[in-house]
DNA sequence: TGTGAGTTGATTTTT
DNA sequence: TCAACTCACA
């Protein structure tokens, strides 16, 4: 049943309703940090759907899948049931790639390579090519590569800027560089993009189609994307102007990646009639914070003039604290914070801390510690990118894509089995010389004459094992990634291995089991591996973050990005790190401004309190030193926030609520006062323990229980073991066929079924776990 | 060929 | 500080 339109305005001012209303022809929205955009957004499809707009001619292109998700979800209460594709821009032209790949020379199954895998090639290219890296280094290649892809700049277009050093090299690499990854048939982050753009602008009728077919665009955060998402959003909103975009100059924070701000700022200009409405009330933050806010963004040249108010309370001073050292810092963030949980004001939910670059988080993860406060950390490490996850991904890459040299280079000898470095220089040696890919290589080991016997054969062994998994390739994923563990002997060297390490790699794997579990509940039929490689290819570390659970949350200001807390601190605001060093160096007031940016997002966050802090002391690299506070600290209305020196409320011992006395604050006194802090470096290194493993650990299941595991869990009639105790790896035994291992498992409920392979049998044998007589054997 | 110690070199942000 | 990479040795 359709909402009626009446029930979906109200609730809405006029300025959201004017957007939400609006639906032929484009139209721009500005809307300020907490000013209900996702709201807004949400609501205008609803009423697109309500006008009567079939869903598929309704796209909607966000940057995170965190974002298309919590879009998606918010629909689903407006607008139940109904198929608006929405989805990030790499997915969305995943998608389309795969449908027109031969149009860009692609076969549909390619592979898409994230950083390291794109890097490692480069520098096999670069290689190859013999550049002389003196003077740079692959990364900066590899970025200055992703530039040019994400300026539509290809390979045979590129010249070299006058002045760029790199430029010369770029030029020699990256025709050589796109070659090897057509011939691998894959594509890099930024090719999803460039190869979508050039298809449609080199193809009108496919592009005409497309047009078509996606009369209602949307655009999230517009403000960060590149030439080649505005080229492509563009191409699609020829014949059907309708592209509503959403955005904030005042956000944008990913220039650095190409986002190109006067995309926003020009919007107006590349479409004319645009309806532009601006949302300037902010719901979240009180007027103490939206000040310290917008005086800030003030300072920036580049943006449009907005009006940030709102009718909240005025609400506590912001903060801005200096602290001696590091470690002072995140001591007193975690009493405060520790002091509001067991008074019961706040849950640790309530609180985030937010700070410029990842390696920061240490000392205040330290803290949290000592003070037994829960966090989670969004951070680098994430779990597809993980060795062992890599791994495994690898396996089922080179099978769905047999081309795919990285992935081939990866696990060849992964378990090692023999096939050590010079082996593998002849094997590329040969391949190359054929132009052909490594794993036909490899199955013509034996004609190598420069390969020994050995090295032959176990490279022919390795080719056997492959094509014994390419068996397998249409079986459920779970079954799939189930044999690639087995068959390779992967699992097998991690279960006789004593390091604690490992112990913990192997639960990962069973993550990545139950993670393919799940994607076969979600898509059931057959051959989806080129899906599930697609999935896990395109997630990234802030869709790991979980609102649900009562911990404190760190991380970086990038990351903090279309959230909002309670609390926040912003930790670390001294010259150098916020504003960071490189965007300071060489002048470049665009890069300073979104530094300033940064912060402003940081800062609008906040919906109740506010700290700022920096520390007159900070250890970095192993070095200390003493530090300069942020330059836009004093762009800040100092005399209306709360400025305490806070040396004399670390020495008292129970309150902390109060920090003593308005201590002026001083910029300069800093620098000279290291006097009072004797030997202050060994004795943090002490106490500085590296943070265990464990801190790593992120999940990918909810925990909840499908429908289907609950089934799993009862105890049929007449059998003990219940049909979830059956694990990948296990031993087993069996009345007639004695004792086995099973070396993969699918299917849900009665269906389950194990593979199993039995000593001295020369095959498997599968049985559904429902009926047959197997039983678990203690080891 | 594989391992481990030792050294180096780099350290922003990420789809 | 730490991870990635090199090089020497078994």
């Amino acid at each position: 049943m359709d909402t009626p339109l009446y029930d979906l305005h109200r609730s809405l001012t006029p300025a959201q309703l004017a957007a939400v209303t609006h639906v032929q022809g484009p139209l721009l929205i500005l809307a300020g940090p907490g000013s209900g955009k996702t709201r807004v957004v949400t609501h205008r499809i609803a009423h697109l759907l309500n006008v009567g707009i079939p869903a598929r001619q309704i796209l909607a292109l966000t940057f995170t899948n965190k974002a298309a998700a919590e879009m998606q979800s918010r629909l689903a209460t407006l607008a139940p049931g109904q198929p608006v594709w929405m989805g990030t821009f790499h997915r969305f032209c995943a998608r389309l790639l795969r449908m027109n790949a031969a149009l860009v020379g692609l076969a549909e199954n390619y592979s898409i390579y994230d950083m390291e895998d794109s890097r490692k090639m480069l520098i096999s290219v670069l290689e190859e090519e013999g550049v002389d890296l003196s003077h740079t280094s692959p990364d900066a290649v590899h970025h200055a590569i992703s530039w040019a892809k994400n300026h539509l700049i290809t390979a045979d277009k590129y010249v070299p800027a006058r002045g760029l050093q790199i430029g010369r090299i770029v030029e020699r690499v990256y025709p050589k560089y796109q070659q090897a990854l057509l011939r691998a048939n894959a594509v890099d982050f930024d090719d999803l993009l460039l190869h979508v753009a050039t298809m449609l602008r080199e193809n009108p009728e496919v592009r005409a189609d497309l047009d078509k077919r996606y009369q209602y665009i949307m655009v999230d955060e517009y403000q960060d994307t590149n030439l080649a998402q505005y080229a492509i959003v563009r191409a699609l909103s020829i014949d059907y102007p309708n592209l509503a975009v959403t955005g904030d100059p005042d956000q944008s924070i990913y220039g650095w990646r190409g986002a190109n701000l006067d995309n926003i700022l020009d919007f107006e200009k590349d479409f004319p009639n645009v309806k532009v409405v601006r949302l300037e009330q902010n719901y979240r933050s009180t007027k103490a914070i939206l000040r310290v806010a917008d005086q800030l963004i003030e300072h920036n040249v580049r943006r449009k003039q907005k009006g940030l108010y709102t009718d909240n309370p005025e609400g506590e001073k912001v903060r801005l604290f200096a602290y001696p050292t590091q470690r002072d810092e995140a001591e007193h963030i975690a009493s405060q914070i520790a002091q509001e949980i067991h008074s019961g004001r706040r849950r640790a939910r309530d609180f985030a801390i937010f700070y410029r670059t990842n390696a920061l988080s240490r000392q205040i993860e330290h803290s949290l510690r000592e003070h037994v406060i829960p966090y989670q950390i969004v951070n680098g490490l994430e779990f597809y990118q993980r060795k062992e996850i890599k791994d495994v991904l690898a396996y089922l890459h080179l099978l769905n894509n047999p081309r795919s040299d990285v992935a081939l280079l990866r696990i060849i000898n992964t378990p090692t089995r023999g096939i050590g470095k010079s082996s593998l220089q002849k094997l590329q040696e040969h391949a190359r010389r054929k132009q052909i890919p490594l794993l036909d290589a490899a199955r013509e080991a034996g004609l190598i004459k420069e390969l020994n016997k050995k090295s032959a054969l176990a490279i022919a062994k390795f080719v056997a094992m492959y094509d014994r998994l390419g068996e397998s390739v249409l079986a459920p994923l779970e079954e799939i990634v189930g044999k690639v563990l087995t068959e390779t002997g992967y699992r097998e060297v991690l279960q006789n291995s004593e390091a604690e390490e490992d112990q913990e790699r192997l639960a990962n794997l069973e993550e990545l089991l139950t993670a393919a579990r799940e994607f076969d509940i979600r898509n059931p039929g057959q051959g989806n591996l080129e899906q599930f490689l697609e999935e896990s290819s395109l997630v990234a570390d802030t869709d790991a973050w979980e609102a649900e659970t009562d911990k404190v949350t760190l991380m970086t200001l990038h990351a903090a990005k279309g959230l909002e807390f309670p609390c926040v601190f912003i930790i670390a605001c001294e010259q150098g790190l916020l504003p960071h060093e490189r965007s300071i160096k060489d002048y470049d007031r665009d890069k300073l401004e979104e530094e300033r940016r940064l912060m402003f997002v940081g800062i609008t966050r906040a919906m109740e309190r506010l700290q700022l802090s920096y520390a007159q002391y900070r250890t970095f690299r192993g070095l200390s030193a003493p530090t300069v506070p942020s330059m836009f600290l004093m762009e800040l209305p100092r005399h209306e926030m709360d400025q305490s020196s806070n040396l004399a409320a670390l020495n008292a011992t129970s309150d902390w609520e109060e920090p003593e006395g308005d201590v002026d604050f001083d910029f300069g006194a800093n620098v000279d006062d290291s006097s009072q802090l004797p030997a202050h470096d060994d004795e943090y290194s002490q106490l500085d323990e590296p943070r265990p493993k464990k801190q790593r650990e992120k999940t990918l299941t909810s925990g909840l229980l499908t429908a289907a595991d609950l089934l799993a869990r009862q105890e049929s009639p007449g059998r003990k073991v219940p049909i979830n105790a059956f694990k990948h790896g296990m031993t087993v035994s069996h009345p007639e066929h004695g004792l086995g291992t099973i070396t993969a498992l699918a299917g849900e409920g009665p269906k389950r079924t194990a593979t199993v392979q039995f000593f001295g049998d020369s095959q498997e044998r599968k049985f559904r776990l429902l009926f047959a007589n197997l039983t678990p054997v203690e080891e």
